[in-house]
DNA sequence: AATTCATACATCGAATGTCGATGGGAGACT
DNA sequence: AGTCTCCCATCGACATTCGATGTATGAATT
């Protein structure tokens, strides 16, 4: 029955540059502090969660650095940069704006002159 | 620089089964409409609209009928099924489920525990 | 010591949907 | 006659998401 529920184009990069600015971190656990976040009603996919962050670094809006995990492991942290942090503020505008128009026909209760 | 301000996928079916719930209207004024209440935040273009009613009309959400419209030219005016009308609680719910969760994330001021 | 689990990276093909460009045709008004 | 707005429609390009799949390593369990 076709997709249920999928993520928004779009709106996986602004979600990705947000969690990061409480500081970098890999892709593993940006994927788990959005699903907690929202109680689950997000879920990542690593088939998408990959390619944006490549997307992302690739754009100059994040920068990658190998570390060691929480759990001692090889991975990939990945931080905002001063470029991200200015495309970050201009993904989120644009969102709000998007919402509210969006609410304005959704809660319209009859026909525009 | 890539696309600005494209509309969000999935979102174009919940805002044109919105407008037909204030009556049937034909594909040029569904999006004359979306425009009005939005102020021209959001524009429907034609390449995006017909395929979308066609899609709409082919999942049995919405049914045509060619009349004359009100400057008195053919058009094929479009009216929300049953089905329609319940697919659109469906999408509006979901969408309001989408819109908080990721608020949940852009207003969240720390890191998840 | 062997197995299993959670962590962590990555790529692929399929599917979907949006966009800009383009083309037509019919009223209305100059 | 010419032009404007209305109204339909299709096409190819493009971006993105998804599910499936594959690799590998540390930690915990048996």
């Amino acid at each position: 029955m076709s997709r249920s529920m999928d993520l928004l184009q779009g709106t996986l990069d602004l979600l990705i540059l947000k969690t990061l600015t409480w500081g970098p971190g890999h892709g593993y656990a940006v994927a788990r502090w959005i699903e907690q976040l929202t109680g689950s009603t997000l879920q990542i996919g690593e088939g998408s969660l990959y390619p944006a962050l490549h997307r992302l670094e690739e754009r100059g809006w994040v920068k990658s650095e190998w570390h060691l995990s929480e759990h001692n492991r090889r991975a990939k942290f990945y931080a905002l940069t001063p470029k991200g942090r200015q495309q970050l503020r201009a993904e989120q505008a644009a969102w709000t704006q998007f919402v509210t128009a969006v609410a304005k026909v959704l809660d319209a209760t009859s026909l525009p002159a």
